[in-house]
DNA sequence: AGCACGCCGACT
DNA sequence: GTCGGCGTGCTC
């Protein structure tokens, strides 16, 4: 036994604790281990063993206890997990703590892998023949009299039986066991011929089975992408390996899941936030033990353990959704690929809008790309954009005539449209007209959004809730005014114009409620003539096949952003929304109001398309040293009070090593400088040498640790930020 | 991150 | 006279 074993904790430290080993135990590598740490008890992760320890042995205390049977993130998963801490400069602990469902960071034993099944005993037979029971009690015993029943079929029938159940097993009239999960279902469904593209791309892959290889996977919407990866998922599942599948948002899994059931005759596993935490345990228990052979989830669920990977897929791999924006910064696209090359398998990034860093990837020959550019089950071609000039023109509620015009035809031609506008709420502003006061968020320094249904004025920004005046609190006049238009404002105005065409929102405030998006929705499958209208939450997912109007009120707003990214973004945005229109044999019109129709982005993108714009952006960026061609840290911090942020970045600015590689604006006030009452501030380095820019920042965040100033503020660095807000 | 300790304002 | 505000320091 070692004399010292090294242990990652829940605490956001960049470094391990040094324990002395349990009594009569093993602490092997990736085992949970329950040590005494301050003046309490806490899980943490075995991470690797030593011969001695920097500390003297006096202040050393011993692991209480092995956890489990086996150690739960060992071998690669473990090694991965502190390759990420130390390339995000997040701490081990919280790397460790990232990967294991909630379930699993408390001391409690495993959760049972297998289903629960309730059966009737022979008291109950004889309390069911009796008939002394009623209700909620008699219809699950009803249920039960002709044998076991898992909680999965008892569920759909009777909505409340868990109370029965709960009444029953106290009498003894009923029990509950464990059985073994079913090893396979059945598929319902055949797969589809594979048009020649996509035979081609699924060949790509097959031919790189069991060897590291990242694909882009470029296919615009409506191109079958998901067949090529059920395709080979079904292939690595006949060689006996697992595949996982990365999505974006869990609003995309659902449709997703059910696809996958009905082709692949395995069980899917998902993992999501959103999951109850039980099932997530058992979710991520069953791959462990390889189980489970198909796993799809989003961002977190790249720490599945593959103990038998075949394959990993990332969909939509140009979605920010995939970097972690607090805490443990990591980025699950770019972890599922590290992750791939441990295993040896290939990963398929898949996406309509690739991202500028995928795209450089091809470029230099580390990622193959395969296109698919024609869509299945149409001979309709996708809709080009048209712009929209609306300068000089009378709008109306933000909508210019051309855009009305063509929504009349659409709704006289019994078909759908879809509205985006990226601003929820009725108003974005409040003012009053006799004297030009406007209502603004004190904790922030913005304007309070008018949110007219809630009767509220709402901070966007804080979630700030103030009752709407009356009255202009500055000159007491009648005159306060809703100024500029959101989706709830619109909607108003669509409905007014349209009656009685249903005109459905789709933004945060309609679809509060879990299934709320998928149930609005769920009302135009028909195809009936409808108008929706949005935020972003609109570009993705769902088939419409009778949406044949797309329309952006606005794309002004990502032409001039200081952020380097908005034009990158604004592209994506553009092709995402127009793969809504016209996906089935009617063809279909995208329209974008704008005020810069000259502008060379969206003149590359009309005229030459998504790729090509693309290798215009990526030239800019070359030219002017961005990422992907040069590598990109932000510190962020914020405090109560102004001064600590500047002292605290002036501090860190002059704390930075002498390094020739790197390049600095120097501190700068955040894009918000002041939000839910804190001051931000923030420094951006940037460096054109990775393998000289981790030591750097290693280094730096040593330094920053040390500073007086640092502890008057809150700060984090974030490595390869994609946003830098 | 938690969780202690520690030193200055508005309340029974 | 106290309860409690969050600044400061520590966790093997």
């Amino acid at each position: 036994m070692p004399a010292i074993v090294r242990i990652a904790l829940p605490v956001p430290l960049p470094r391990l604790f040094d324990y002395l080993p349990p009594e009569g135990a093993v602490a092997e590598a990736g085992a949970r281990v329950l040590v005494p740490f301050g003046r309490g008890k806490r899980v943490g992760i075995v991470v690797a063993h030593a011969a001695s320890s920097s500390l003297p042995a006096a202040q050393l205390k011993r692991v209480l206890r092995v956890l489990d049977p086996f150690p739960l993130l060992h071998g690669e998963l473990l090694e991965n997990l502190l390759w990420a801490a130390d390339y995000w400069l997040g701490a081990p602990g919280d790397a460790c703590v990232n990967a294991l469902p909630t379930a699993l960071r408390q001391a409690s034993p495993l959760p049972e892998l297998g289903m629960e099944a309730w059966s009737l005993t022979d008291p109950g037979r004889v309390a069911l023949e009796d008939g002394s029971r009623r209700g909620g009690s008699l219809a699950l015993m009803q249920a039960l009299s002709d044998g076991q029943r898992t909680a999965d079929e008892l569920d759909p029938y009777l909505p409340r039986w868990r109370e029965a159940g709960r009444r029953l097993l106290k009498a003894g009239l009923v029990s509950r066991e464990q059985v073994p999960a079913p090893a396979s279902a059945t598929s319902t469904e055949s797969a589809p011929t594979l048009h020649p593209e996509q035979r081609q791309a699924v060949d790509a892959v097959a031919g790189h089975m069991g060897s590291f290889q990242p694909f882009l996977l470029h296919g615009i919407t409506g191109s079958g992408k998901t067949e090529v990866y059920l395709a080979l998922i079904e292939k690595a599942l006949a060689a006996g390996r697992q595949s996982l599948l990365l999505v974006p948002e869990i609003g995309l899994a659902p449709q997703a899941v059910s696809r996958l059931r009905a082709r692949l005759g395995v069980a899917v596993d998902v993992l999501h936030s959103n999951l109850a935490e039980g099932a997530r345990a058992r979710a991520w228990l069953r791959a462990r033990s390889g189980e489970a052979m198909v796993i799809l989830g989003t961002r977190s669920a790249v720490f599945t353990p593959l103990p038998k990977a075949g394959l990993i897929v990332v969909d939509e791999e140009h979605d920010s959704a995939y970097k972690q924006q607090d805490g443990f910064r990591y980025n699950a696209r770019d972890l599922a690929i590290k992750r791939a090359r441990s295993l040896g398998v290939p990963v398929v990034l898949g996406s309509a809008t690739p991202s500028l860093e995928t795209l450089a990837n091809v470029e230099a020959g580390r990622y193959l790309r395969m296109s698919l550019r024609e869509r299945t089950g149409t001979h309709v071609k996708p809709p080009k954009a048209e712009l929209v000039d609306v300068r000089g023109q009378r709008l109306e509620q933000g909508l210019s005539n051309p855009l009305l015009h063509a929504l009349d035809a659409c709704m006289a031609r019994g078909e759908q449209a879809l509205i985006f506008r990226n601003r929820r709420g009725y108003s974005p502003v409040l003012m009053c007209h006799a004297c030009g006061w406007h209502a603004e968020c004190p904790r922030c320094e913005k304007p309070l959004a008018l949110h007219r249904g809630r009767g509220r004025l709402l901070c966007h920004h804080c979630g700030l809730e103030q009752r709407v005046p009356s009255a202009c609190p500055a000159c007491d006049a009648d005159g306060l005014k809703p100024q500029g238009y959101g989706t709830e404002r619109l909607e108003e105005a669509l409905k007014a114009r349209y009656a009685p065409f249903p005109v459905l929102r789709i933004d945060r405030e309609t679809t509060r409620r879990r299934d709320a998006f998928e149930n609005l929705l769920a009302e135009l499958e028909d195809g009936r003539p409808a108008i929706l209208v949005g935020t972003q939450m609109l570009a993705k997912g769902h088939d419409l096949p009778n949406l044949t109007l797309v329309a952006i009120t606005s794309i002004d707003e990502g032409l001039h952003s200081l952020d380097f990214r908005a034009g990158e973004r604004l592209a994506q945005l553009i092709v995402q929304v127009a793969g809504r229109a016209g996906r089935a044999a009617r063809p279909g019109r995208v329209l974008l109001q704008t005020h810069q129709p000259e502008h060379p982005l969206l003149q590359g993108l009309l005229h030459r398309g998504y790729a090509a714009t693309c290798a215009l952006m990526l030239d800019e960026r070359r030219a002017l040293q961005l990422p992907p061609y040069a590598y990109q840290a932000l510190l962020r911090t914020d405090a109560r009070k102004r001064e600590s942020v500047d002292g605290f970045l002036s501090d860190a600015f002059r704390a930075l090593p002498m390094d020739d590689a790197l390049r600095t604006p120097g501190p700068m006030p955040a894009p918000m400088p002041l939000r839910a009452g804190r001051h931000r501030g923030q420094l951006l380095l940037e460096s054109d040498s990775r393998a000289r820019f981790h030591p750097v920042l290693r280094a730096w965040r040593e330094a920053l640790a040390a500073l007086p100033s640092a502890r008057r503020v809150r700060w984090s660095i974030d490595v390869d930020p994609v946003d830098l807000y």
